[in-house]
Parts: structure tokens; C-alpha cells; sequence
DNA sequence: CTGAAAGCGCTTACAG
DNA sequence: CTGAAAGCGCTTACAG
């Protein structure tokens, strides 16, 4: 065990308030008294007890951050992202994993983890608002991402209907014409895709072009494996896309190798477009065009959001902010012989 | 605020020691006892303080699991197999970086987060005997991956020299003679790569091929970045390797980019192997050969091992364990045309 | 089987 | 400017 305050206090001769007023920086301490507790507090190589802190402050320091996957690179390099955010907060991160399921996340969303964290960021898949109408526990939650919930809780998302419009646009300003969108949900009640795929529905329109349900392929999951395996399905079907614009950058990179084993070449026979700007995309043999959201501004604006909310006015309208994003065009989009 | 365990004593008419008992589940509380307590912990909607809890226990339920690097998808699979294991023993996990910098690694080892934490799972780059032997802080602490220490502290990390070796008899097996190594550190005093590289010379050596330091490619870092770098480089010093061997996967797949846009065929003119079966490797135009660790073992030991030390007899020896590994031959080192 | 009380290690009014 | 004391919300011997 390692020593207390009250064990410094003793060596050094003075009461436990002197010494917490020199451990926490205190000012209207003398030199002299600084230096004499600063020597008891090195002999005794005393270290505050956190857990005591908190306990008495009631906060922790800890903000948690719950997502889907960490093995999918745009939630890994998100947290990244929050570690460093909550670090310059003086805030540590605890990190949760949902799987995307329901039950996970709202019992993430209950305070299961009352009075240990400070407030969470929690990026969701199939949560509703129901869910969070239920809430009772009362730490500041942040929303991530893109489903759309009508309840009192701030949220931070790309606007995600504009992007996927940008993406397909940039297709369309290729020439494409077939350009097939991947990673539907199959039950529609959860659909997490939802504002993608409307934002491909509606630029179709704008280009004056069809949007043809034969060109949409659904899936479970959004891994690698569910790009290919829909890719596949699409092709299967007799699909001919000369376009896939897929709902994240791994399902896009799984698309390409499906397109690749059946001697699709891209981007000259197909064209490609991803979401995330994850650096797996940067490196293949054709490097993938994206929608790239402004990562370390989500990490920022959640972060600042929870902790505005632990030192500020409660009472402040919940907002949805908008992050900035942008294409960024690669190889997979490199313009086709005319 | 919530409501407190006296609240709840006070409601049901009990002493919170009965309150206690029932909500810790204890045994010898009568069934009705149980309901009239049960009844009062619903409607105030109590929630027990575990950071009083833990105060009063000593223990806080937390591991710390400190990486290099989030972004890396090897760390980002294993923090999320750490998690997965640690909740099997009601622990959570919370994350750090270091981003494979000397002070953070020294830092996190030296318990900053003293108190908070219960045991701390450590990935070091650059951290050093010297600096664990100076280290005070007495939760326990697991080491993982290969750089080796003279210090008594638990290490979970697979064979690296024997892996290694596994990795270029394949390549030799497939009759290549000019075998690169990308990965070596520019600072030899800070040589991660150490184990591997040796592995590589051993396994020359057996092979009856000389070990040729051209083809041997320093690196500051590890990613995607520095692998494609690291192979431009070799190249442009007049290199001509039929194969390559990366320190890890990431290296290997910005190899394969590099390779690539000088027109040379994987797995036809080089054959490439990486280290470390992350999943992009497995979808790129051209699949990965890897050596894969056991990730799933390595996190279910180092969170056995901080919870043995922290529940069992702290005499124990400490160990160094070795997790199993395998070859999985893919695309990259698909044999050439005899 | 249950109650009253001490104590985990801090911080913070309250005196002086 | 510093000291003595209460209290954050639990758990746990100790009585009864």
C-alpha cells in the first residue's frame, strides 16, 4: 500500500490540508512550507489516491467511449482521435464495445457503469429513440454518427445525406450511369444506412438518372466480408453497375476484391467510392476515393460537448452538429477512357 | 444525484447493511427481507457508487491496456480481444497510447494512474530494462510482445525468432534467394525488430543463403507509410529482391503498394510476407501471406496474468509465455511459374 | 440474521 | 495562512 496524506502530513510535521494544498497546487502556501512538504511527499514517494478524489468531488475524470468494433479502422482511429481530445480535458477514456447490438448499447446508455464515468460517447447502430427516452441515468451523453434520434441528447454527425451526394455526384460527373449503392440493412426497421442511401436515391434523381433497387445490396454487417459477399450477390444477380459508391471504405475495399476475382477491372470498368477515410484505403493496389469526415473534429466537438455539459449550464439545448467532410479522390475513381 | 444505499436503507426501514447485503447478493437475507429492499433499490432507481466501492476495497475493476498506437489495426484487434477477455472477469478496460514514445511508456508504467487501476497490460516499443527496474508502482504489470527484458514482470508474446523463420522458409521453400527485410530500426539501440530480423538471418543462414545487409531497409516507423518508404528506398539503391519479409502486415501492404507502382508483380517478380494477420491483408487485390499470432490468447493470458497476480499469491515467478502462432499462405506467396 | 459504527483517503467549509 | 473535523458512499468486523 502506498502511503496517504495523513502519513506525509506526519513525517513533515504539518496538518493534511497543508499537504493537499501543496499537492494540488494551491496558492498561499510559503517556499518554505512547499519545500518541506514536497520533501516528505518524495521520501514517502506518495501518489494522491484518485479513487478518494473522485469519491469526494464526485466525478471520475473518466469519460467512456462506446462503438461498434474497434477491428473496423474508422472507430479505431476515431478513438484515437477521443484519447487525444480527453487528454488535453485531463479526461481518460474507457472504451466499450457494443458489437452494434441493441441490448449492448443500451445497457451501455442505462449507467451500468454509474458513478465510474463521467459521461459517455457512444456511437450507435441500432439503438432507438425509445431506448433513449428511457434513460434515467443522468451523465452526459453524446450521440455519434449518423442515426437520426428525437430525443434531448446532443449529437455529432457529418451531414450524411449531402456527402453520399457528393459521392455519388463525383460519379456522376464521370459518367457513370449504374451506379450501385452497397450496404442496405436487410431488416429495414434498423437501418443505419438509411440517410446514405437516400442521399443516392436523391442525387440519382438530380442527375435525372434512375435509381434502380436492382443496384442495392444489403447486408448484416459492414466488414470487408459484407462488401464482397454483396458485391458478389449483385453480380450473382446479373447487376452490370458500372459505378458502386458502398456505404463505409472496408465494405469498398472488400467490393473491389470481389470486382477484382471476377476480372472487373477498376476503376476502369467499374468506379469506386468508400466512406471513412480509413488508411487502409490510401495503400491498396488501386487506392480507394472516399468521403472523408473530419475525424478530429468529431473527436473534438464530443469531447468538448461531454465536458461543457459536466461544467456547464445543464440547461442548454441539446444540438446536432455537423462536422465538416470532404471527397477525396483517388485511383478507384480515376477518370475512365473517354 | 442518485440516490444512496442510505436512502434506500431509510425507505424499506432496514439498516444499510442489510441493503448492502441484498444488493451484493449475499446469502442469509430472508426472501421477504429481499423483496421489501428490492422494492425500495427500484423506486429510488439505486445504482451502488463503485467508486466508493472500490475506495473502500482497494480495488477499482479497471486494467489499463497502453498500445502504441490505436490506428495500427494489430493493437485495434487486440485492445478489442483485451476487452472481450477482461470482461469475462467483470474488469474493464481502459485505453491508452503511448504512440511508442520512451517517456509515455515510462510514464504509464510508472503509475500516473496510480489508484485508478488496478494492473496495466503494456505493449513497449522503446522502453527499456532500466526503466522497469526503477519502476515503483506496485500494480501488477504484463508486458506484451517481443522486446525483451532483464525485469520480473509477466510477458506474454509469441516465438519471434522462431516465427520469423517459419516466414522466410516459406519463401525459401518457394526458391526465393534475395529476401528482404523491411522494419530494422535506424537507432539500434531501440530495436524492436531485433527478434525478427534475427530470425531472418538465422533462417538464411540455415538455408545456406548469405544475408545480405543491402536488402536490409531501417525504418522510424511501423505503418503503411513507412513500409512503402522502406521499399522505394531498397529499390532505388539498385535492390533486386525476389521476396520480401515486413516486420508486420502494414509494412508489407505499403510494400505491396510500392511494388506495385514500380510495375513489379506480387506475387510473380517478389513474393511478400508479412507479420501479424490483420484483416485488410486479407482483402487486398493481392491476399497477404502473414505470420499470425494468436490474438485471442495473447489477450486472454496478460488478462489472467494481471488478475492472477492481483487475486493470487503475488510470489510467484514470473513468466515469460508464449502464445502460438501459424503461417497463413495467401495470394502474396503464391509459388512462381517453375 | 440484523444494526450501529468505524474507516477507506481525500476535500472543504469552518475556526482560529 | 494553517489546523481540526466532517463527510463523500460504501464495506466490514463487531455486537447483539
Amino acid at each position: 500500500m502506498g502511503a496517504s496524506l495523513k502519513d506525509v502530513a506526519q513525517l513533515a510535521g504539518v496538518s493534511v490540508k497543508t499537504v493537499s494544498n501543496v499537492v494540488n497546487n494551491r496558492p498561499h502556501v510559503t517556499p518554505a512550507m512547499r519545500e518541506r512538504v514536497q520533501r516528505a511527499v518524495d521520501a514517502l514517494d506518495y501518489r494522491p489516491n484518485l479513487t478518494a478524489r473522485h469519491l469526494r468531488k464526485g466525478r471520475t475524470g473518466i469519460i467512456a467511449l462506446a462503438v461498434p468494433e474497434l477491428g473496423n479502422p474508422y472507430f479505431a482511429e476515431l478513438a484515437g482521435a477521443v484519447v487525444d481530445a480527453a487528454a488535453r480535458f485531463d479526461y481518460t477514456v474507457l472504451l466499450d464495445h457494443t458489437a452494434g447490438r441493441r441490448e449492448q448499447e443500451v445497457l451501455v446508455t442505462q449507467g451500468f457503469r454509474a458513478h465510474v464515468i463521467d459521461g459517455l460517447i457512444l456511437s450507435p447502430i441500432e439503438l432507438e429513440t425509445a431506448d433513449l427516452l428511457g434513460r434515467r441515468d443522468d451523465a452526459p451523453l453524446v450521440l455519434l454518427g449518423e442515426r437520426e434520434y428525437d430525443a434531448p441528447y446532443d449529437q455529432i454527425a457529418i451531414d450524411n445525406v449531402a456527402a453520399a451526394r457528393t459521392a455519388v455526384r463525383h460519379l456522376t460527373g464521370l459518367g457513370r450511369q449504374r451506379i450501385a449503392f452497397l450496404g442496405a440493412r436487410r431488416e429495414l426497421a434498423r437501418q443505419p444506412a438509411h440517410l446514405r442511401l437516400r442521399g443516392w436515391r436523391e442525387e440519382l434523381t438530380a442527375a435525372g438518372l434512375p435509381h434502380d433497387d436492382s443496384l442495392v445490396a444489403a447486408t448484416d454487417g459492414y466488414g470487408r466480408w459484407d462488401g464482397a459477399a454483396a458485391m458478389n450477390a449483385l453480380l450473382n444477380q446479373g447487376a452490370q453497375p458500372d459505378a458502386v459508391f458502398a456505404y463505409n471504405d472496408l465494405m469498398a475495399l472488400g467490393a473491389m476484391r470481389a470486382l477484382g476475382e471476377r476480372g472487373l477491372r477498376v476503376p476502369q470498368d467499374v468506379s469506386v467510392v468508400g466512406f471513412d477515410d480509413i488508411e487502409d484505403g490510401r495503400f491498396g493496389a488501386v487506392t480507394l476515393t472516399t468521403v472523408s469526415p473530419d475525424k478530429q473534429a468529431i473527436a473534438r466537438l464530443a469531447v468538448e460537448r461531454v465536458v461543457a455539459r459536466l461544467t456547464g449550464d445543464p440547461q442548454v439545448e441539446p444540438e446536432r452538429i455537423q462536422p465538416g467532410y470532404r471527397l477525396v479522390a483517388r485511383e478507384s475513381t480515376a477518370p475512365p477512357p473517354a
